[in-house]
DNA sequence: AATGAATGAGGGTTCATTCAT
DNA sequence: GATGAATGAACCCTCATTCAT
């Protein structure tokens, strides 16, 4: 409510632009969300053409709120790698990501094939994270060596997104897909002779 | 005009079913597919009312053909449970799913919500596999005992979707996902006394 | 009317086509008409929709009302070019221009700057009659040879359209049109010593 | 805040009637302007309410400035009637008003329709200055007298604009009409018998 | 009084469904 | 029964005008 700072109307444009993009990730929170212009502006309680201005397109309209939605996350991916280990930052990343995603349900559907400008850079910057998280857990030896970082990396991504995504959003999947995900990163050691052989074979 | 037999009618609607059928999943592989009713019909070589008349609306249209894709790989699962232990059969059907799922790309984008009724009884028919993969698997001792199973069935299902997704379609993820979660769900031998203590310790 | 020529739908089909079109040259004739789709759409008594289905969008329909238009004058200058000399040919050609467009007011205002496919055309095919009937007049010594033909036929065009798109359409001014040019083309004798000097010098 | 003369308001206010005024003059020139409301407040560095409050409509505004384009030159058109005879004047008029127009390419196309009272007004003294002009060279015996001098002031003015709108403006062009215009409103001396009769005879 | 922002009306286009042939 | 065409609803977008600051 500290709006009087003097500037003429600006200060309603900036709140306007605000509401049109909680409403927009809103809707994309919702699993049915219907994501058209005129339902984001209704549920912003805006015009439809004071969003399409606001942004200048509908498909702007979608980078700027899955950009404001990833942002944080991109931010917190970068603050874990300065503060702590690299495996654990990445196992505490997965946790939040999957918290963060399962709030925001349809944003996998849109990330897919986004390549507007906003969320495309945070996708880089994601990527480049997760990727520093994985070659430093790999280089301190909390993560096998037989599978290349960037294989991996996109593993975790989609992976995680994909879980995110489970209806209803379950404790107990988020729970046993960090436990078999880092499980199965960790270097195996070769397990007592069994009738099946060593480990991880698999030739398609 | 030479229909012959008197069930020419009924013939024909079947095989116009098919076309419309075969029509539609071609549309479903297809990475930028336009799945409208007219570009299926097109496909089919039929009219646009043809094949809405043939299912009753485009919902039973997709549904059958999702259903009609899905099919086989029920089946698969099913005689694979028959012909080798629970872990194999689990091993090769993830292989032969994320396969097959790679060459029907919009496939997992059409399962998400998907309610419709033949779809909705394949996906719990392929759950029931599944999980009968993982509890007998586990029973075998070769899978971990301190998830439940139901957890692990949606975990392998939503995570194995999500890399079939991947584009490109990569051999190398698709290897590095099946080795992480085959070794991620093997029962773990505690490993030597880390700092960080025993493993698989997640406190969201 | 004879139109039932037994192939089902198609008679309808071209039969709305044309009533759209119709609905648009009408549209086309009046002042301010307000060639938006809908108001052909409505003149015709079809559907918005189904004008564009029909032809693909709205500059193809203008395309092709307006070359359904020009098409009847193109034809008649050709004709006029194989039965008359060229000099009798302008001039039946112009009265007869200047009478088609005065029924058809907004004409002019869209083929300018009309680039669509049948449209340009259809001017490329009238320019060149006109070209030819100006050459040949040349040639019989019935049109002055100081101007270029290329430039007398963009005077004739650009002049006998803007004559045509007079409110209320008179046939005073478009005899008074008609002399003047016709005259004015006319190789000029030199007149008797006048105070001007001789003829015809404008030097901006 | 430094208003000082107490008339700093209106001052104002004058002042961007005149901005507006100009801007929309500087878009009526370019080939392919904009000529939305807020492309001229831009271009005049106002804001879009402001235009529109000065005029009180965007009709307004265009009569407005289209009237502040036509007003100088009927003012040339009287005084050149003032200072040469009404054949030159005619002539030299023309010469102006081509160039004129070419400079402001859209201004036919907005005159077309415009009954605004500015722009009626000035076309009205417009077309009495060359009525004038007309009169008076036909009184000089400089223009035939067997047309009357009202379809020929429309003559005059329609053409001239429709040459003026040619793209690129060619000087050609303008010289071609030029000449054959005056050629063809001067008296016209019978030429020697010819086949076809007298000249100037058109039977539509 | 000036203005940036808001907006209602309207434009073109697409699509699942319905209809007449 | 099959079908091409018709269509109403919905979508995104533009713009002249209005309003709150």
């Amino acid at each position: 409510m500290v709006e009087g700072t003097g500037r003429g109307r600006r200060a309603d444009a900036v709140r306007n632009r605000q509401l049109a993009l909680q409403a927009a990730t809103a809707l994309l929170a919702e699993p049915g969300g219907t994501l058209t212009v005129e339902a984001i502006a209704r549920k912003a309680g805006l015009g439809a053409a004071t969003v399409v201005r606001a942004f200048g397109g509908k498909e702007a309209l979608l980078d700027a709120a899955v950009a404001s939605l990833l942002a944080p996350v991109v931010d917190r991916a970068e603050r874990l790698l300065e503060q702590v280990g690299p495996e654990r930052a990445l196992r505490t990343f997965l946790v939040e990501l999957i918290a963060f995603q399962s709030a925001h349900h349809s944003i996998s559907d849109q990330l897919e094939g986004m390549e507007t400008p906003a969320t495309a850079a945070l996708r880089r910057q994601l990527v480049s994270a997760v990727e520093e998280m994985i070659v430093g857990a790999r280089r301190d030896g909390a993560i096998r060596t037989d599978l290349e970082p960037a294989a991996l990396v996109t593993l975790v991504g989609r992976t995680a997104f994909a879980i995110a995504q489970a209806r209803p959003a379950s404790e107990e999947i988020v729970h046993a897909y960090l436990t078999v995900l880092m499980d199965g990163l960790r270097p195996q050691s070769p397990g007592p002779g069994s009738k099946e052989g060593p480990r991880s074979q698999h030739t398609p």
